[in-house]
DNA sequence: GCAATAGTGTCTTTGAGACAATATTGC
DNA sequence: GCAATATTGTCTCAAAGACACTATTGC
């Protein structure tokens, strides 16, 4: 099948959920960009790039980089993954379009490009926010891989700087599950991960309100995703 | 940015790592099929289609609808989803191309149409049999995606018919883990899925050898993959 | 009887989860 | 002292996993 039969108008593109957590307002966030072309013009929605247009880029990962570093994210991501791949005839007026999408991290204390801001990531999930395209199903997609691999690995750490405390850990937990989650059981991960040279105890501690915690530090080099192998209840 | 705009030629496949349980020779084979077109005609590869070519599907899943009953494959799917999607300039000679790849489940005693037949999948896995393009590479993630969710869920029990007994569900999860499970383990989850109703004891006796064992039946309509809060261990 | 397979029971260990009790800070 | 937060400990329960023991068939 030479490529000179392919008529059809074809996009392919990628999209990135990148996500930050807010610990001022205690949510997480996903960066929206104003569309500066049609569709769509003006218009808030997910970061993306065409794959199969003028720029050839080695393979997928490189064009996610071109991406990452593009005026459209230009944050350097913590931690990222491939979540799928969607296409149809209706997702983009344009025409036949696929888009591979990717969950991706980055700091909290990161600052938006010009053209772009933070939203209430849930509220994208919802559809409370309403996006072109499919958009809001993609956070949805994304948000479901977020907490179901949030039930059994240490996935919402990556949201964390180096530098975390017990309670940002717990924090972010609740958060990205949606409910609380005991002491007790996030102890019992928390040993664990300090008994496999994942987290390493400083001794140093840091005062915030109440009584200090100790500092730890995320010993990201062995390993990346810690997994336990009994998940949160759901 | 218009389609216009799109010169280089670019592919973007559907490819199906069709997989059965192979009960007489205890093993998980999959399906290959005979190239007829260039590239590596005449060399067995997994099957697959294009999906920016000349057939208009609706999205994606039409698009894998279409593989399925084509003569490439033929074969009702028991189970299917999708893996992840690949791309790059090098994994196909005719230049940049993605790939979308699922797992697809069918049944035992399915018949290959001409052209087509089943192989050990360990062995692609392992490219102890070499496939041409990056199919070795797809059945390795395949497989990565097949062991990890069986770890947590009852997916290995959708290799089996309707009418199952507890061995057939001990072989099949031991053969798809590549280890031993013990029958004190799987027979706590045995006993979770018989309380909720996925499986249905028939208190029919089936007689191979030995004592005769009670005939199950899965009951597939309240839900597709049944999960578990822990997993086994790797 | 014996081999082969099916099914049950007992014990250990791990980890979630609830909850109580104590410790250390700022005010 | 007191509020707020951190940390530790105790108990229960669910499920994996090892292993022993019994049950039912064909030969």
């Amino acid at each position: 099948m030479p490529s000179s039969k392919i008529i059809a108008p074809y996009l392919h593109t990628i999209d990135a959920i990148v996500c930050r957590f807010n610990r001022e307002r205690s949510r997480l966030e996903v960066l929206l960009n104003i569309r500066d072309k049609e569709p769509f013009k003006s218009l808030p929605a997910l970061p993306g790039i065409v794959v199969n247009g003028d720029s050839m880029d080695d393979d997928l990962d490189s064009a996610l980089n071109r991406l990452f570093t593009s005026r459209k994210v230009g944050l350097k991501p913590l931690y990222y993954e491939q979540v799928g791949t969607v296409g149809s005839k209706n997702r983009d007026p344009r025409g036949w379009s696929s888009s591979t999408f990717y969950l991706v991290i980055v700091d909290s204390n990161c600052s938006p490009l010009e053209g772009s801001y933070f939203e209430d990531f849930h509220k994208c999930v919802n559809s409370i926010v309403n996006l072109p395209f499919d958009h809001n199903d993609l956070c949805k997609k994304v948000n479901e891989r977020l907490v179901s691999k949030s039930l059994y690995s240490n996935l919402p750490m990556m949201f964390l700087g180096k530098e975390v405390t017990f309670t940002d850990i717990l924090d972010i937990t609740s958060i990205v599950l949606g409910r609380d989650i005991s002491k007790g059981s996030m102890g019992g991960r928390f040993k664990k991960m300090i008994d496999d040279g994942y987290l390493i105890d400083t001794n140093k501690v840091i005062s915030k309100k109440g009584r200090p915690g100790h500092q730890l530090k995320i010993n990201r080099t062995p390993s990346k995703i810690y997994l336990f192998d009994k998940s949160f209840n759901r």
